[in-house]
DNA sequence: CCTGTCAGTAGGAAAATCCAACTTAGTGAG
DNA sequence: CTCACTAAGTTGGATTTTCCTACTGACAGG
């Protein structure tokens, strides 16, 4: 094995964990209770207060999340009063566009986790129809399956 | 407000959390090197030590995960020799219905998240072109956006 | 004056994670 | 035979996160 090199080609290479988009992301919104504030502030809940009363986030683990969500673009915080100062949260587009990882998430939920009583939320598409989610090929149009997909790396080191 | 209710109507439900899918989820994946062990197998890897060694994760963590992946019926664990015995991992079919969640994770990772010498990884569809992930609605085709959805709850309780 | 609201902070307990070392039953090299 | 190495963990203890309860400040309503 080349990775595990022995002695007389240096130290062991640490790192061969991979580079990859889903641990960076991750990253950002992989702590718990992160995507559920997104997810409420996707419903539309912008104060502090009911984010933590519909996430049952512990309230200062909940202002951590927040502000490193803001950190990191996806919420903006803005004052609505002051004497005392309070602040409304609110997605800003980087934000919205965790929308289909949400969606994602909710329909392996939706599929997987229901009783008979069926999914607590369910989202209506235009169309009239409760949306089942399927991802398609921007490039062709058509659905995808992991059959249909080919991992491509670059090559060098560590990533994959 | 009726969900704060005054003591009138009988103690405050302290429970206003939203039962919902994506809760449920993150309730079975959500843990850090979760979903990052998913990713793994879904690339090939089926030993514990591989991957351990392209997730980074801490060993006695991995296993207390891939236990409870196999518990949940996402991936299974089968000897591969005695004298000592030895295990491979591989996902299930219920593991591999997860590809959507992770193909939107790494999508917002590779759209967000990287520099000029672009993704780490990336997909290639069967279609020829790098996979650039759509959700469309299954009923009628069309691909949708988060203003084409509507929230439905049934309304009793907490659920939302 | 008393209570309640909102958006937090503070302090300490509890739990999860991390790390390095150890185990077991082998295999291959010298 | 001995030494080094492998795989799939397990163990003990340190570190880090998370959790919980209570508290704050500045106001509003009764």
């Amino acid at each position: 094995m080349i990775s595990n090199s022995p002695a007389i080609l240096g130290p062991v290479t640490t790192t061969d964990v991979r580079d990859c988009s889903i641990a960076r992301t991750l990253e950002v919104v992989g702590e718990k209770w992160s995507l559920l504030a997104v997810r409420e502030l996707m419903l539309g809940s912008d104060r502090f207060e009911e984010i933590v009363r519909r996430t049952g986030a512990p309230r200062d683990i909940l202002t951590t999340r927040l502000r490193k969500l803001e950190a990191h673009g996806l919420v903006e915080r803005e004052p609505y009063q002051d004497r005392p100062v309070r602040h409304r949260y609110r997605l800003t587009a980087l934000g919205w566009s965790l929308a289909p990882v949400l969606t994602m998430l909710r329909d392996w939920g939706d599929t997987h986790l229901v009783g008979p009583e069926g999914p607590p939320v369910t989202l209506r598409h235009t169309c009239g129809e409760l949306l089942r989610p399927r991802i398609h090929c921007a490039a062709c149009g058509e659905a995808v399956t992991s059959r249909d997909l080919e991992v491509v790396t670059d090559g060098t080191s560590d990533r994959g």
